[in-house]
DNA sequence: AGACTACATATTACATGTAACTATGTCAAG
DNA sequence: CTTGACATAGTTACATGTAATATGTAGTCT
């Protein structure tokens, strides 16, 4: 009798747009597809094997998460900012994560905490093995937490649309060792601020993050060597 | 010869998705299709007279907007917001809406100014007639301009998507005239501060607007009486 | 009555068909 | 060499078919 348990958290959404999001999500924000390719419905349909329906589903997806842009009755191509495109998302991040910070310090749970020193406790390992990518996915993660801290899922959701737009964005931006470094200390600084509940010291802190890298791409953006 | 000029401006994007797409979205803010009510896609496609895939596209679009909520195998049905809902909306408005002014009144042209005053003028004319559509349209336009002041194409667009959900949340909270002509005097308070581009101001005004109704919200729930 | 099963109905999720449109390459004329 | 007509290939947008799944209801057993 024992044996015959529910097909339980089997098939719990195992759907198909589901899955092919999924992947193109992942094959976008790790570089697989580049900027400016087209997302071509019947060729990736053909490429996974699935018919032309969930793949249509996940590329409007896709679009509406804002990592492909999409032109009436020529299809979608993957989001390909310009360094303009850039600064924009990092001032509307900066708005959203400074918010979210802010209220995080009052309303952050003790899961909020051990689930940030987690993510900086990786950041630091990836850092000591010049583990570039890796830096980069906890990074994401770091901040998406940032966004959760609020406790407003309106907020949350917004914070890691723009952070996974910013990765692709800076997709093209080369970034040294060093500069992934002074992120994670910028990262600590807030973390710490954080678990004294000091919001404002928080909110300064997360506010240099974001001054730093913002110069940081407008000297980018200066330089004459755009290669 | 003349007579086989193109088919030219007609059919621009003329999508069956976008006019599906517009029609829910224009039925859902106007209360046609009330909170809750499942979003059948045969059942529309039925009504409408097209066929499954515009619907289905339209109803994903939708979701995408925040204004339906999908279940996995169940389909989407119209978003139901509760007042808790409705406070975190609310907030996260707060917090997009402050710093698109406070950009805003560095960055706003002439063209956004007019914008403003023609919405204002019609807003003052909605509430002499003691049109409460006419008002709640209007001040749906008057706070996606506000978005769209910051000349952040991220800020804009997400102020304009919390603003829609945030109608619909409030759908169901009875507004009387006085608080509408409230709220027209403190919508012409922030577009003054705005002229003299003078940000604290447009911005502390903008605050003060937004506490009123955070506090008329709260008393609402605090009130026994959820008829 | 209450709970379980069986059946009927409707919908979702995925697959596939097809007309119209877009982009691209070829080739002749200027 | 450039321009524009034309054919070709690939894709989008919409339509439709269908198995699996969810939901509602009647009937059966305890």
């Amino acid at each position: 009798m024992s044996a015959s348990r529910k097909p339980q958290a089997k098939l719990q959404s195992e759907r198909l747009v589901d899955k092919v999001h999924g992947l193109l999500h992942r094959d976008i924000l790790s570089g697989k597809l580049l900027p400016g390719q087209p997302l071509s419905v019947p060729e990736i349909s053909r490429q996974l094997g699935v018919s032309r329906s969930p793949v249509r589903e996940a590329v409007l997806q896709l679009v509406a998460d804002g990592l492909a842009w999409e032109e009436a009755r020529k299809g979608a191509v993957v989001a390909q900012f310009g360094l303009e495109d850039a600064l924009q998302l990092l001032e509307a991040r900066e708005v959203l994560e400074l918010a979210s910070v802010r209220l995080g310090a009052v309303r952050a749970t003790s899961a909020d905490f051990a689930a940030l020193k987690q993510v900086l406790h990786s950041q630091q390992l990836s850092i000591q093995k010049a583990n570039f990518r890796g830096y980069l996915a906890s990074d994401l993660e770091f901040h998406k937490l940032l966004g959760s801290l609020s406790h407003n899922p309106a907020l949350g959701r917004m914070v890691g649309l723009l952070k996974d737009q910013s990765l692709l964005a800076q997709d093209s931006v080369s970034r040294s060792l060093v500069q992934l470094e002074l992120g994670f200390k910028e990262h600590l600084a807030v973390f710490e601020a954080l678990e004294l509940r000091n919001s404002e010291e928080a909110a300064g802190a997360l506010l240099k993050h974001f001054k730093r890298i913002r110069e940081s791409l407008e000297n980018w953006l200066a330089l004459p060597r755009h290669s």
